[in-house]
DNA sequence: TATTGTTATACTCTATAACTATA
DNA sequence: TATAGTTATAGAGTATAACAATA
């Protein structure tokens, strides 16, 4: 295999660059209604719904100030979307004993289970995608997709 | 090369949406501030520009109606969208002649180059994270994401 | 006095309803 | 009478400012 030239190298991430685009708009297209309907229905708003992602993948509790600084949203706006989803009883929200002024939000087996019911509707949109895809499509994105996403997120 | 089973394909066909929906979603961080930002600071809301880019990528002018049914908004939403949009001078909204209740409305050169301004931002946050990829990885990307986006969008 | 979170207020965007102009 | 679009009004979500409680 003979070694790239700068100048091609660029312009392969140029057009790799812009066929992701493509891609990508695809592939959010891909069950977009479905998963918006299904956010609606349960009552969420799509920043209840980043809250409610945010603690999932976190380990334990967060902070109120941490979640907001983490979706870049004010502090009174995220208090009274954790207010909301602590009403329909998909977070707890604590005060921290070691400090009163904190409150400590956790996530409930029912927020996690709407959560991952609202992740799985996404994959099915993906899904119907990827079966539209030839055989020696799908594999050779898996090959290409794989292991850059297990370098990445590991 | 050997025949796949059945159910070889279908489990090759979920990790391969797993990867994706992750992929994407890596894909969508990259740059989102920026062209947030831009966004903002162009006086603009996330319905004003998709609406843009519904006018963009149409061969001429639109109905009001045509353009609230492609985004799924009220008409009057989407008048209100399109007023801000004609005082910024990034559209032009006509009379149609052959039925005066209705309005035509059509990009204008601003209007273009605004939209293209933030296209080319998105594409920058990509780009990085392109670069961000080894070179082998980055070649089968395009081998496999090239064909796909030829196929489906010609 | 500084900090964490809540409540008060104002603004923006949206939808439904009422309205205007044209067909 | 029906249709395309605008204006009126109300509801949701956000941000800034003012506040309460704790450190």
């Amino acid at each position: 295999m003979q070694a790239s030239s700068s100048t091609e190298t660029e312009a392969l991430a140029e057009a790799l660059s812009r066929d992701l685009a493509t891609f990508t708009n695809r592939l959010l297209q891909a069950g977009h209604r479905d998963l918006f309907a299904a956010i609606e229905k349960a009552g969420l708003t799509i920043t209840q719904v980043k809250c409610l992602k945010v603690l999932c993948e976190a380990d334990g509790a967060l902070y109120l100030g941490a979640i907001s600084d983490e979706l870049g949203l004010s502090l009174p706006a995220l208090s009274r979307a954790v207010e909301n989803l602590v009403r329909r009883g998909h977070v707890k929200r604590e005060e921290d004993p070691r400090d009163r002024r904190s409150k400590l939000v956790t996530v409930t087996s029912r927020g996690r289970a709407t959560y991952e019911q609202l992740t799985a509707l996404r994959l099915v949109g993906i899904k119907n995608f990827v079966a539209g895809l030839e055989p020696a499509e799908q594999e050779a994105l898996a090959a290409a997709v794989g292991p850059v996403v297990r370098r990445l997120e590991p």
